[in-house]
Formats: C-alpha cells, structure tokens, sequence
RNA sequence: GGCGCCAUCGUCUAAUGGUUAGGACAGCGGCUUUUCAAGCCACUAAUCGGGGUUCGAUUCCCCGUGGCGCUGCCA
C-alpha cells in the first residue's frame, strides 16, 4: 500500500454497454474517496474486447459521469499527464510488459488452440474437476517455442502462477482475504489479436497511472491475487484494494437489464435529478453511522446528503459488504425531495425538454435533442426566443410546472400532468360528476360558476380573490364538493389535479370561462 | 463441482458485548381536505439455524443453511 502519498482513484469502465447504474455507484464512491482528501480521480476507458465494443458507450460514460457531477481529473476526452486513457491506444506497453514478463520466466507463450482447451475443460468438468489450464504449452521446449514463433502461429501468453502460495492482502471493505495460488489458472494475458487481457492492463495501467487506490465491484475479487502476483512479478508496489458489494435486482441477482431500467441515460430520461441519484446510491451500501451522541444532537438519522456533505462524510471502511438491492421507491421518494428543493425558474427549465417531446410547446429550432444527453435550450433566455405555440410566456409555463412541482416524482412526470395547461382537456362527461349529485346540480354549479367569474375583472382574477368569492356560493350548498369538483374537473379534465382555484389563475379568466362553457355543452 | 464473499424489519440501513434492537422508504390507519398528491400523527414489521466463549451476545469463534460472485483469448 502506498503511504504518505497523494491518493489517486480511477473509474475504469469498458465501453460494452451504455452508463450502468452500478458503475455510476462504483464511480461515485471511487470519486468521493480521492476528492475528500484532496486527490484525484481519473477515468480510463477499459475497450480491450474488441467483440462487444458499442458505439456510442464513450460519449454515454462521458455524460453520465458529467451529469452526476463526477468530475474527473484526467480522461480520454479532457487529458493528464499520464495518457493515454484508452487501453487500445495502449498496446504497445502491454506487449512490452509481457514480453518483460517472457524474459523473466513469469509468462510463457500458449498455442493451444479454442478446440484444444475447450477439449480440455469438458474433460476436466467430467472428471469433476477444476477447470485449468494444463500447462502443456510451458513443457515445450525453447526450440519448439522459438520454431512456432516464427512461423507465426497463432498464440497467447499466460501468466505463470506459482504453486502452494498463499496469497493474503487486506481489502479496505472485507478486511483479510486470502487465496491459495493452487486454486488459480494460469491467466491469460495477452490475446492472440495482441490485445491484452483486463488482468494485465489493469495492472500495468494502475501502476502507471500511480494510482493509488483500486476501487471496483466485488467481481472482482477471485482475481486479485492474480493481479497482486503481477505487481510482485515486475517489482511494482501494489495499489490499497477495496472491493465494493454489487447492486442487486429485486431478486438479488447482479443488477441488468431486463430486470427493469439499469442504464443512466434511462433515469436522465425520466427526469430524475442527479442530486437525488447521487444521494439515493450514495446511501446503497453505505451509511455514515453518526455515533450515539452526534446522532442525539442531530435528532434524527439524517438521510439527505449533497455531494458536499457526502465529501465530508463518506468512508470507505464503513461501505457495506453485502449487496444492495436497488429500491426504485427510495430514488422516487429522494428525487420528489430534490424536486421540491429547486428553485421554480431551474425547475421549468428543467421541464422543458419534457413539454417539447409531448408537443406541449414548440420550439422554433430543431428540437430532435436527445433529453440523455442534456442538450438543448434551458435558459429563460433561449427559450424565451423559440417559442411559436400561441405566444405561451415562459412565465405561464412556470406557473404550470409550480403547481405541480410539489405533486410529481420525476420531470416526465410533470411534464405529462401539466399538459392541460397547453391542451383542451379531453375527457368523459361522468367526471364532471361529484359522489351521486344530479345532473342537473353539476350543470347548475356551472352556471353560477360561470356567472359569477364572467363578473370577475382579468385583473382580479386570482386564486385568493376566487377563492374569497366562489367559496361562500359553494357552502350554500348541501356538500360544497358539488361545485368544487366540477369546477375542478372541467378545468383540469383530470381525476387528480391541483386544486380550482390554482388552475383558474393560471389559465386565466377567458380559458377559465371557455371551459366551464365546454362541460356545460357536455351536460345538454 | 471447486474457490471465495456475504447474512438485522418487505427494501436501504443504525447499533460491535449490556438499547423497550433505532431511523428511512414502502405498507396500513388517522388528521387535514373539493380530487390526487404533499404535510402532520400513530401503527405493523427484523438480528437465518445450531453449538460454543461470556455474568451477558445482533456484535466474538465454530459448524450448518441460504444467497451471491468467480471458475473465458469478457470485463
């Protein structure tokens, strides 16, 4: 372990597959531990398997990462000093840190062929017993080695692993973990494409990269020794460890697709707010564990937490060890909280991307953006200047999204229930009905109703005043749901909604008429 | 199969030898109420099993059970 030096992390995924929600977990807590004592925090791209590189993963990752606000010190696309961050630009130094390994008889090439070993290990798997490697091709002879190099044959080269070793190192979460080296196969290390393995290019990176902190999902674990084994080969010091728990599905096996929603971008799209997912995963396997009395003086087990805060607070050591099933509830419930903090303005320009996909507004520029990616007009300023539906002011948009701001759990969500706000509610004539009232008392509620805010002047027209006015004609009556809600009803078009007098002022006095004017029609 | 890791309410977790086992989410009930939310109040709900160690185990040790992970020229 390094000591007394500037601690470096890096979040090293592949580009296999778009952001994952685990990776991001992993990410954060890998940025929280350099950035709370003042070091850095690197990312590096992983794309060794050439077979399941996606196209588009890099710029998703890049995102991601800039949308939870993990900043990153040196990367493919901002730079350092220790570059590139790209494994597959790397090559090279993996060739030359194998061959090293040849020299020094910790590597031997391997022409085994996909059919030899897979021969191989269906009759190990029949014999019941471990698969391995049986190290034929170390038992050839330097001639012969030398022979089928020149000629060319297609080859590997694997990692000698030593015998009867016990190989013990302390793991930051799980404290001392030992492996028995007979237990471990003779990894490969570079691939007959000349790409290397993650095994030799995390370590050759890590230390490179001097980085000093190896963080990474529990998976990850059975493989240490190998890679502890490698430090020790080339004389390098070895990183501290810490393997995190996994995150689970409902049904505790490793989070994925399939089993609901695992990608970033997805929860970009459903209008979760980063601050509400770095709070909710920050909390999935670890807990600050305020002692008795700091928790007395606190009062309560305190749950929401900035990034700021969490800087302050996290620790590695009290990272859970066991998985963490992945509670959409708890996200729900932490982004609802988040919504409720934002200030109104960032809170509509938050929506807008929202309201363009339901064709509520209209931009004048092209708006094919993609909500993932976060691009588009958000300012007042932009938006203000692209609007062509109806002269909507994003002053009216506003207040829309205020109304229900407090009501939603996600921005797609407001952008779905604020629609009657730019549409003519649709909608059947028995929701106009309140328990089991008449007709004919609905229709008569909406006429005094219309009367009476045909008499309110457009400057009055606010929910206190309209308030102050209707609410005495509505407790004339038996029960004052029989007004109320057909008010409510035919402004909104909506079982649930906010309440009348709300919609009213934001719809204004003549849309307000026009749509008591509509349910009364619907009731002749 | 082998090896490893893990194990507190349904879920996320707190408490590391002494607590009525605490909190949050969800659930349920109530208050509020023109609807739905929100808010406030209350309730239900857990230490996997068996052995030890100890005056005393959620906590330490062992065994079992269960879950998960790894066992690829994937990461």
């Amino acid at each position: 372990m390094k000591l007394n030096s500037l601690i470096r992390t890096r979040f090293a995924p592949s580009p296999t597959g778009f952001l994952h929600i685990g990776s991001l977990r992993t990410a954060l807590y890998t940025y929280l531990f350099a950035k709370q004592s003042g070091g850095q925090f690197i990312l590096r791209l992983e794309d060794t398997d050439l077979e399941r590189l996606v196209e588009g993963a890099a710029e998703a990752i890049y995102n991601g990462l800039k949308w939870a606000g993990l900043n990153y010190d040196e990367g493919p696309d901002v730079g350092g000093p220790f570059g590139p961050y790209v494994q597959s630009k790397r090559l090279d130094l993996y060739k030359k840190y194998a061959n090293e390994l040849i020299k020094n008889g910790n590597a031997y090439y391997c022409f085994c062929s996909d059919e030899t070993l897979e021969q191989m290990r269906q009759e190990q798997i029949a014999k019941k017993q471990a698969p391995k490697y049986d190290r034929r091709c170390l038992k050839l002879r330097d001639e012969e080695v030398k022979q089928k190099l020149t000629a060319n044959e297609p080859r590997v080269i694997r990692m000698k692993i030593p015998e009867k070793r016990i190989i013990e190192f302390t793991d930051i979460v799980r404290g001392k973990v030992a492996y028995n080296t007979n237990e471990l196969d003779d990894q490969v290390l570079l691939k007959s494409d000349g790409y290397p393995t993650y095994h030799l290019a995390v370590v050759v990176d890590d230390h490179l990269m001097q980085i000093s902190h190896v963080t990474r999902t529990e998976e990850w674990l059975p493989s240490t020794p190998k890679h502890i084994l490698l430090y020790e080969y080339f004389g390098w010091e070895a990183p501290a460890w810490a393997h995190l728990p996994l995150l689970l599905n409902p049904d505790k096996t490793k989070m994925s697709k399939r089993k609901g929603d695992v990608m970033v971008g997805d929860y970009i799209k459903k209008g979760y707010l980063p601050e509400a997912m770095i709070n909710f995963l920050a909390f999935l396997g670890w807990n600050p564990g305020l002692p008795a009395e700091a928790l007395a003086k606190a009062g309560t087990e305190k749950e929401i937490y900035s990034m700021q805060e969490l800087l302050k607070d996290f620790s590695l050591e009290k990272v859970h060890k066991a998985g963490a099933i992945f509670n959409i509830e708890k996200l729900n419930w932490y982004n609802q909280y988040y919504m409720r903090q934002i200030p109104l303005d960032k809170l509509t320009e938050l929506c807008i991307p929202y309201l363009i996909e339901n064709d509520l507004i209209v931009p004048k520029f092209d708006h094919s953006f993609d909500i993932a990616a976060m691009k588009g007009p958000f300012t007042v300023k932009d938006f203000e200047t692209c609007l062509t539906k109806e002269k909507i002011s994003f002053d009216y948009i506003k207040k829309a999204v205020a109304l229900e701001q407090e009501r939603s759990k996600t921005l797609s969500e407001i952008g779905e229930s604020v629609k009657f706000f730019f549409e003519e509610p649709q909608y059947d004539k028995s929701l106009l009905f309140w328990k089991d009232t008449s007709e004919e008392e609905i229709k008569k509620s909406l006429q005094t109703l219309q009367k009476i805010i045909s008499d309110i002047t457009e400057k009055k027209f606010k929910k206190e005043n309209l308030q102050e006015i209707i609410m005495p004609e509505a407790e004339k009556l038996s029960d004052r749901g029989i007004m109320l809600w057909p008010l409510r009803a035919a402004l909104s078009g909506q079982k649930a909604s906010p309440g009348p007098f709300e919609i009213a002022e934001v719809l204004g006095k003549e849309k307000t008429f026009e749509r008591i004017s509509f349910a009364i029609k619907k009731l002749d």
